[in-house]
DNA sequence: GTGAAAGCGCTAACAA
DNA sequence: TTGTTAGCGCTTTCAC
C-alpha cells in the first residue's frame, strides 16, 4: 500500500514533537538552526512530502484551482487553459480541469465535486445547455471566488472575461459585404449563451448599416454546438436549398465553422459559389480546404486574465465588491 | 467564506450525536428508519454533502483518477480523455486532468501532485523528454496503481494499451509505396518514445519487403514533436533540397503530420510531387490542404480500456501480479 | 438504537 | 526553543 512519511513519523524518529517537526520544516522562526537542520535532513532521506489533503482539510485552502470548460477538443479552450497554467504554475497553484460536454448534468457534478475537493477558486466558462445557474450561484454566495470567461452569464456578479463578440461578428459580415456578398446567412450556437446574441447583434448591425435587409429565414441555431455534425449539415442542406438563396454565411461559433466547412465539401458546393466567414480558434485553420476567412479570439490571453482576476479574489484579504468585466479584441483573418 | 454544512452542523441542529448522523446518511443497519428519515431530510433541506477531503484523509481513497497526458490541444489525447470518463463517471470515479507540454519536469510536478491529493490510481501517456523513470517506478513500488497508455514504456510492470504502431507505420508505408513512390522520406518524434522506435521498424519492414533501400539521410528526428513548427519546416525543407530528394514523407506523429503538411504548403510544394502519409487522428484532417494519407488510432477505446485496467488494480482485494499488454489495430484512411 | 472517543495528517494557540 | 492540545470533517470501534 502507498504510505508516504508523515510528520509523526519524523518526529518519533527524531525524538521531537509533530509541531517542532511541522515548524521547522516550514522554516518557523522559533526554531533553533540546529533542529531545523537535523528535521530537514531527515525528511528528505525518507522523502517526506507533505499531505495537501491534510492541509486542506484544516486551512480550507488547497492552492489548486478549478477549470470547467465544454470541451477539451475544442481548440479556443485548451488554448485558454495553457495560458490559465502559464500564470497558476507560476504563482505555485495548480489546475484540475474537468469539461462538460455541454452538459448541464455533467457541469453540475463536475462544480460540485470541485467545489467540495475545496478548491480555492473557480474559472468557468459555461456549457451551452445549461439555464438555471441556482447552483454556482449558491457557491458564489457562499464564497466560493468564481471567475467566468468566454461565455459568462449575467446572473452572478463577478469578474468575467470575454472577447469583443460585437465587433468581431460585426467585422466578419462586413468583410463578407465589402467582396459583394448581399445575402448572408448565420449559423449560431445555442441561443442560451451570451455570446451566441453578441455575435447576432454584430452581424444585424454590420447589415444595417450597409443597408442590407436582415432576413430571419436566413438565421439557424445550431443549438447543439457543432458537437452534432448532422444538425449544421442540414441546416446548410436547407439554405443552399432555399429559392433565394444565400451567397455567404457567417458562422459564429468555433465548432460549428469547422462542421459547416465540412458540409459545404461533403455537399459538394463550390466554394466561389458560397463564402465562409467564421469564428475559430482551429489550429489548423489555414490549412482547411474549403477556405475561410475567420475571426480569432485571443483564447492564451483570456485564461490569462481569468486567472489573474481569480487569484484577485482568491489572495484579497477583504472581500471585493467592485468587479470589472474585461473584454478583449478579436482578430480578424480574410482569406488570402 | 464558502462554509457547507457538515455532519456536526446536522447532529447539533437534531440533537443526534455526529456518530449517528453518520450511519443514517449512509443507511447503516443499525439505526431506526425514522431517525434516517429525519436526518435525511434535514440534511437535504441544509443542501448536505460529504466532504470528500475529510473522506480521502480517513479512507485514503478519493474515488478519482488522475490523467497525465502530454497535451490536451492533441486531438488524440483528448479523444482518450473523453474515453476514459465515459468509463469513469459511470462507476463513480472522478478524473482529474493534467498536462505536461512534453516538459519532463512539469510532469514530475503533475504527478506528485496527483499522488499527494490521493489520487485512487494513475493514467499516464509519457511526455516526450522524459528520460528518468524513477519517479514513477518509486510511486508504483509504494503502491500506487497506474496504467500506461500509447506511450508506454518498458521500466515499470504493470498493464498497458497502446496501438498497433508497427504495423501502422508499415501499412502507411506501404501505400505509399503502393503509388509507386520509392524515395519515402521519415519525419518522427523523439527517440526515447517507444512509439517513435516501433513506427521507424515498422516504416523500415516495408521498405525491406519491397526491396527498396534504407537511406538514414531520410530519417528526421524533431524531438520538440511538432511542439516547434520551424523544427519540422527546416527537417522539411532540408529534405527538399536533397539532390536526390524524396518523393513521398511517412510521418510518424501526430502534431509532426500537420505541422509537415503546414510546411509543404508555407514552401509552395506541388502535392503531386511528394506525397504524405502520417499519424493524425485530427477531427479536421480530411479537410486539410495539402492531403494525407492518416493513420488513425482508436483513442477514444484506448482510454476505456486504459481506465478499465486501471480501475480492476484499484479496486482488486489481492494485489494483481499478472499484467496484459493491449495492442489496438489502427485504421489507415487514403486519400480518395 | 445511539453516543463517546479516537484518529486520518497537519497546524496554531497556549503552555512550559 | 520546544511540547501539549485541540480541531479541520469524517468514520469506526467500543460502550451504553
Amino acid at each position: 500500500m502507498y504510505k508516504p512519511a508523515t510528520i509523526k513519523d519524523i518526529a518519533l524518529a527524531l525524538q521531537l514533537s509533530p509541531s517542532t517537526v511541522s515548524r521547522a520544516l516550514r522554516d518557523g522562526y522559533e526554531i533553533s538552526e540546529e533542529t531545523k537542520k537535523i528535521v530537514v535532513a531527515y525528511a528528505k532521506q525518507v522523502n517526506y512530502k507533505s499531505n495537501p489533503i491534510a492541509l486542506s482539510l484544516k486551512n480550507k485552502r488547497s492552492y489548486s484551482i478549478g477549470i470547467v470548460v465544454p470541451e477539451l477538443a475544442n481548440s479556443f479552450f485548451s488554448q485558454a487553459i495553457a495560458g490559465v497554467e502559464s500564470i497558476a504554475y507560476e504563482k505555485g497553484y495548480h489546475t484540475i480541469i474537468t469539461q462538460t460536454h455541454d452538459s448541464a448534468e455533467r457541469e453540475l457534478i463536475n462544480v460540485n465535486h470541485l467545489a467540495q475537493r475545496s478548491v480555492d477558486g473557480l474559472l468557468i466558462s459555461m456549457s451551452a445547455q445549461t439555464s438555471d445557474y441556482s447552483f454556482l450561484k449558491n457557491l458564489h454566495d457562499d464564497g466560493l471566488p468564481i471567475v467566468f470567461f468566454d461565455r459568462i452569464i449575467d446572473d452572478i456578479d463577478t469578474f468575467k472575461v470575454t472577447s469583443d463578440n460585437f465587433s468581431g461578428a460585426y467585422n466578419a459580415t462586413e468583410s463578407l459585404i465589402k467582396t459583394g456578398r448581399k445575402k448572408i446567412a448565420l449559423l449560431s450556437n445555442a441561443p442560451q449563451l451570451s455570446i451566441t446574441n453578441t455575435r447576432l447583434a454584430g452581424y444585424m448591425k454590420a447589415l444595417a448599416d450597409y443597408h442590407i435587409p436582415f432576413r430571419t429565414e436566413l438565421i439557424r441555431n445550431c443549438s447543439k454546438g457543432g458537437n452534432d455534425y448532422h444538425e449544421v449539415e442540414n441546416a446548410v442542406k436547407e439554405l443552399l436549398a432555399m429559392p433565394d438563396k444565400p451567397d455567404a454565411i457567417f458562422v459564429s461559433s468555433d465548432r460549428i465553422s469547422i462542421s459547416c466547412i465540412r458540409a459545404l465539401k461533403n455537399l459538394n458546393f463550390n466554394p466561389k459559389e458560397i463564402a465562409v466567414a467564421g469564428f475559430s480558434n482551429s489550429d489548423v485553420v489555414d490549412l482547411l480546404q474549403p477556405s475561410l476567412s475567420y475571426v480569432r479570439q485571443k483564447a492564451f490571453e483570456m485564461g490569462q486574465i481569468a486567472v489573474e482576476m481569480l487569484l484577485k479574489l482568491i489572495e484579497s484579504k477583504y472581500p471585493i465588491t467592485e468587479f470589472e468585466t474585461k473584454v478583449l479584441n478579436t482578430e480578424l483573418h480574410l482569406i488570402k
